[in-house]
DNA sequence: GCGATATTCTTCAATATTGAACTATTTAGG
DNA sequence: CCTAAATAGTTCAATATTGAAGAATATCGC
């Protein structure tokens, strides 16, 4: 993302924003990343594993949707927890195509204990913005992220 | 990122902006993504590209650090550049150890061709906010971008 | 000038990531 | 009912990504 183009003033507007944008998401998901390294998770491991806390249960295709990444890669990232024993996934009664995907007591047990210092780490990380700010920044956000479906 | 989370005001206040951050820079880059997938690139392949077009011929090192990425992924991906004939190494007379990258005369058209529909594209994906709503955006987001670094 | 240190790049192992092709299952139309 | 279309997962090939270890080169302090 070099910042020396010349074009149309929008053009010039919306790249800097964009910069702006993907750095900072980077940045501090970044820093939130050391928190899982220490319990050697990836940030999608830690993903999962916070949507299982929080949401209960999940099949694969919900886990893929809340994470905002593909089928093929909720099977990779799936498995390598349920390797370390983390996630169990049990196939569907009801419908058979489901992996219903739960907790273990260890899994249960790792991130219950991870989040709430993932939580100050969040709050810190925001604390360079004033609550106005924090909103002001969450709702342009919000707006660009929606206008972005319908392209 | 799930939503549901009950925690100190604070908390819950900055991860409604983490979320909706998170989700704007991936909707945006993701929309963006798709003009590169035309031509065969992925994004960090287009962006080695961008940062030689408008900065000129580059080592390793500084490209890493223009696109937010490790040294050792640089070498893949510069690699894969070199392989489609769409960039070229050069040791440095200078300093041996840099491997100086510019564009081949492939590249060069290659980009050329692409980036006013970038350029576009980035100035469309930001048309659904105003141009001082883009600019507040920045704004909060360079702020918050920047505070991640004396962490 | 030389040895310790720093810098640049490569390599490696592990995980991530996607899109496409494929299997199994379910659902809908006739 | 039975076939056609949709849905959930898996697998595969290609690329990405990081962090750590290692090789080559440069620089700094003495």
């Amino acid at each position: 993302m070099p910042t020396h183009y010349q074009g149309a003033p929008e053009e010039v507007r919306a790249f800097d924003a964009l910069v702006k944008l993907t750095r900072a998401a980077n940045a501090v998901n970044g820093r939130l990343d050391s928190l899982f390294a220490e319990a050697n998770l990836s940030t999608s491991q830690f993903g999962v594993l916070e949507a299982l806390l929080h949401l209960g249960p999940l099949c694969q295709k919900d886990l893929a949707a809340k994470l905002l990444k593909s089928d093929g890669n909720l099977t990779m990232v799936v498995g390598n927890l349920e390797k370390r024993g983390l996630v169990s996934r049990k196939r569907d009664a009801a419908d058979k195509r489901l992996l219903v995907v739960q907790l273990t007591v260890a899994g249960r047990k790792l991130i219950r204990g991870l989040f709430p210092r993932h939580a100050a780490n969040v709050a810190k990380a925001f604390s360079c913005l004033t609550p106005a700010e924090q909103e002001t920044l969450g709702k342009l956000a919000k707006k660009l992220g929606l206008a972005q479906a319908g392209a």
